[in-house]
DNA sequence: GACTTTTAAATGTCTGACAAATGAAAATTG
DNA sequence: CAATTTTCATTTGTCAGACATTTAAAAGTC
């Protein structure tokens, strides 16, 4: 394990990509113990703090894990769904917020990935998920509901429905997409109306995945798409011609 | 800004998780300069070295980047799609590796995805798409392409079909999701006999994209995804007939 | 044997120093 | 005056050494 000091890159940018790649590459297992900072220092022969910057880099990821005291250190840390998930949202986030991603674009993948995900449901559903989407609903439909809560609690019924497709995989990179359009979705002021109108395909969405109608399920979140991308338009609408 | 000198949780952690908040809420914006190292160890009466590790860890994840001299210092990076790709992919590889999934069931949530982009790429696929796709094929028709050669190549082409639904967000979402299985199609040794099964799948759905026929692209996923599960299964099943 | 104390090892933090890069400003030169 | 060179202040990158804090094993005590 060398670096080149010559390399106009960060010391600890290089020894990051070197331990990140042992771990990648499965040279390095689940809960292994790392060398001491000490050790690591004196292995590339560079000062602890530039090790310490490096391992804080791999921490970021959730890549190792650290922990004070005696027969401690870093570790290599098993990356959890909610890890995953955690910085898929963070990223995705991110990605939409600073490339200006039009409202549509980011929509329309969203609704085709979940679009593929109801077939799935519609085959594998649990009652369970039934029952989240249900509880959701009658939370939406309370009328003292904030913006806030109502977009959060959408979140939680498309993430039961996701759910519903019972694979994590799809569950992570799915879940992931939605939240991060979270933001974009609080633009959106939701009158009586829309909410209402939300609440009805909501529940007609539930009643497909309960007669396990893929059809139905496929229509109903086409005709959510559309709806959203109106009621995201009407907004646009109104605020240019504020500025007007 | 202030932090808790209390709080078990490594102050780096903290600082790192104030800026990134000002830069997800929008209060920092692209390209905004940071204070330097000196002035934010000021602010949140912290010595250098902690500012330090706090900045590693949010240029790990390339929400920040730095630069040295005069008038230099860390500023609010622009989320690339190819930075967001690459942090999707090294975040789906683990998540992968490290959680015994299944190969079914990344198989099945990888398709499940690309199915989803198959209608819309029918309706938008330019030409230079179905070019890309065609020299892929072509490639993989060289009986001297090695195992690893070939893969990412298939890569390549799927990466194609991906990118024709025209929507930079899902190809975002769906290369991810590709390139991190890559790993464990290398698993698979090909034969040439599965080889050219799947040079013919390949040729098939570039047809299929051409003449716009959703329906048939859709089947021939399907095809591929069976096909792909059972290669899988055949080696699997020799590995576990070697051991005994 | 159960409990307490000690101790060694590791990370977390701080201080102070110097190197290297870099762009602006000042000085020099034609 | 214009172009070039030099100087210089600022900022990040790296290092060395110190001390605080945490932690679990080891030793000691009853």
């Amino acid at each position: 394990m060398k670096i080149d000091h010559d390399n106009p890159a960060d010391l600890s940018a290089q020894i990051a990509e070197a331990i990140r790649d042992s771990i990648i590459s499965g040279a390095m297992i689940v809960d292994e113990r790392l060398p001491s900072e000490s050790d690591l220092a004196e292995q590339f022969d560079v000062s602890r703090s530039t090790i310490r910057e490096a391992l804080k880099r791999l921490a970021a990821q959730s890549l190792i894990r650290t922990q004070r005291g005696a027969f401690g250190g870093a570790f290599v840390n098993r990356l959890s769904y909610d890890d995953a998930r955690e910085q898929l949202i963070t990223t995705s986030t991110l990605l939409l917020s600073m490339n200006e991603v039009s409202f549509d674009t980011a929509c329309e993948a969203r609704f085709a990935l979940e679009r593929a995900c109801a077939s799935m449901a519609v085959e594998r559903r649990l009652d369970a998920h039934l029952d989240i989407m249900e509880r959701e609903i009658a939370r939406q439909s309370d009328a003292d509901l904030s913006d806030e809560a109502f977009c959060a609690s959408d979140v939680t019924f498309h993430r039961a429905l996701v759910d519903a497709a019972c694979n994590p995989v799809l569950s992570y990179q799915l879940s992931g997409s939605i939240e991060a359009m979270q933001p974009l979705m609080n633009m959106i002021t939701f009158t009586a109306r829309s909410r209402a109108q939300i609440i009805e395909i909501h529940s007609e969405l539930t009643e497909a995945l309960r007669a396990r109608d893929t059809q139905a399920a496929k229509n109903t979140l086409n005709r959510l798409e559309s709806y959203t991308k109106q009621l995201a338009h009407a907004v646009m609408s109104a605020k240019s011609k504020k500025r007007h």
